[in-house]
DNA sequence: CGCTTAGTACGATAAACACCGTACTACGTC
DNA sequence: GACGTAGTACGGTGTTTATCGTACTAAGCG
């Protein structure tokens, strides 16, 4: 079997919004909820970049994990693209902080809420 | 109904969250509303305190905006009291700055959205 | 090719939400 | 007491959202 049969992965892209296009309203929106802001915790500890979504062992079910994560990625939160057949995250940081000085950081600090909802 | 003894003037009073119940994504939750966010913003500018709810002038119904108002106090964004007729409002400021700190400069700092929604 | 793993697409459903209009209460004034 | 003003309560409507299960695609492996 010849060596060039693998030719390009298929590059399977997803749409992010712009720098500039980040709106006020809909990161508010995204971090708004519980589960999404836990994600974005989890994101800036190991910030080490790229987690897979598997790796937030979260309280429900696959596709609301698909849902939530767009959410984070259409509001402009974070960044993500395919390796392999995994899905891999990392937190917006300079964008969000160019756009919204001061706002990640203290979302970030603030004390979590008693967990649950 | 009961005719309460008038007495003096009836204390109408609202339930307020304490500082230390203050929960980040109710707060996130109210401030990501664009109306919200205009209100919060218009309280933040002129920061002499107590502005009455018509003074807002809001693209909405009465009582549309005694329920976005109540947003803003049950999250511990604003505080209200009564005076006269009038149900005056507040920027939480200090509670805010004290529970999440830097969030609500960050807010006011950041662009606002092309307007409309 | 068949199998597994990682994630998405597609309904469907129930809850929450923004919005309105009408009816009401509280206060001030005449 | 009657009237006007400021705001609330209530009930309703249409939209968005969080959630799920099932069916699907894409990549890697034997």
């Amino acid at each position: 079997m010849p060596a060039t049969a693998r030719t390009a992965a298929t590059v399977r892209t997803l749409p992010h919004p712009a720098p500039e296009e980040l709106r006020l309203e809909g990161v508010l929106h995204a971090l708004a909820d519980p589960i999404r802001l836990r994600i974005v915790r989890t994101l800036a500890e190991r910030r080490h970049e790229n987690l897979a979504c598997s790796a937030f062992e979260l309280p429900v079910s696959k596709s609301t994990s698909t849902h939530h994560f767009r959410v984070l990625r259409e509001s402009g939160v974070i960044r993500q693209h395919y390796e392999g057949t995994s899905c891999l995250s990392r937190l917006r940081r300079d964008d969000l902080e160019d756009r919204f000085p001061g706002l990640l950081t203290a979302v970030l600090q603030a004390p979590p809420s008693p967990s649950g909802k």
